[in-house]
DNA sequence: CCACATAGTGAGGTAACCTCGGTATTAGTT
DNA sequence: AACTAATACCGAGGTTACCTCACTATGTGG
């Protein structure tokens, strides 16, 4: 079915159809992928977005290493940050932060503490419960190996990964 | 940059964060997209959703050869396919190819016929305004060559095209 | 002819964004 | 020190692109 389709597109009108076709796969794959994630996100009650704001918040940054000696809780430095730098990690405005922060806030899982270096500033702030939940996302995932792109290949990840990278540039 | 981060993540916890990592730069590259065609279109007050809805409307189906002689407008034959089947092409709710379809016919772009073979089902026809749009908006593009996979290498779209397919399985 | 399926739509909701304007605060300039 | 400019966040309100559920009009099989 779907060879019939590219291939008569190949045939009809060259290169930009077959351009606007690579389009209609985009959008369907990043659909799929939406899908999967809330689908596995749901028994925790997080959207992906609220995930994404969450894993941005708690994975280890290479550019700053670890503060010295504080004991983390779960084996992780808790990351924080500045809600507007939140905001420019998830390539999002600075708004749309507050308003991710809001959610993970009413549901306990980080928290905002004021800057002591600048007072306009709030830094967020992951709670234990936000860790944790955090930590048992991943073990889950791992365990279950509920991975959207575990249908690819190694080398095929590879692959995407350049291509996405060159894309973004 | 980019490199440091990817390094750190393989070093540190294998491919799973590689994976979710791949769900970001995903994530970014189709936000890339979605922005790109929407700006493209906003001279035309189209939105990317409009657009794919009449696109999916005009694009000349492999399954179904055009309808003998009857003179095409703008040398398209338009596709007058029922509202079900518009969702049904563009992975939507029929509920949602109502709304789209709403929009469209209030620019006057396309048409609601009755479908003289069942009298429940309307028949969504574009109309000769909706097709000079179609066209014009096609031959701008081709112009300008104002297309986000532009970027990349005809084997790379290749790719790209080929790993997709493999992910929405 | 009657139960059941199907096509479209009204009502209403959600996720994931956005801009614009306001307020508190800091930083830079004179 | 005063004054302007920039910055950090948030309230209000909007948009796009979806969804489900219930309803009506119509077709279809037993």
């Amino acid at each position: 079915m779907w060879l019939v389709v590219k291939f008569s597109m190949l045939v009809g009108m060259a290169s930009l159809d077959n351009a606007s076709d690579l389009g209609e796969l985009f959008h369907g794959a990043f659909r799929g992928l939406r899908r999967t994630w809330a689908e596995q996100l749901a028994p925790w009650e997080l959207t992906p977005h609220q995930w994404r704001a969450l894993m941005t918040l708690l994975r280890r940054r290479p550019d700053m290493p670890a503060p010295a000696a504080v004991s983390g809780e779960a084996g992780c430095a808790s990351g924080d940050i500045r809600l507007k730098d939140l905001a420019e990690r998830l390539h999002i405005a600075p708004r749309s932060a507050t308003e991710v922060v809001d959610q993970l806030e009413a549901k306990g899982l980080v928290r905002r503490d004021p800057d002591p270096t600048d007072r306009r500033a709030t830094l967020i702030v992951a709670t234990d419960a936000g860790k944790e939940l955090f930590a048992s996302i991943q073990a889950e995932r791992r365990d279950k190996s509920m991975e959207y792109f575990a249908k690819l290949s190694a080398a095929d990840r590879a692959e995407l990964a350049r291509i996405l990278t060159q894309l973004r540039d």
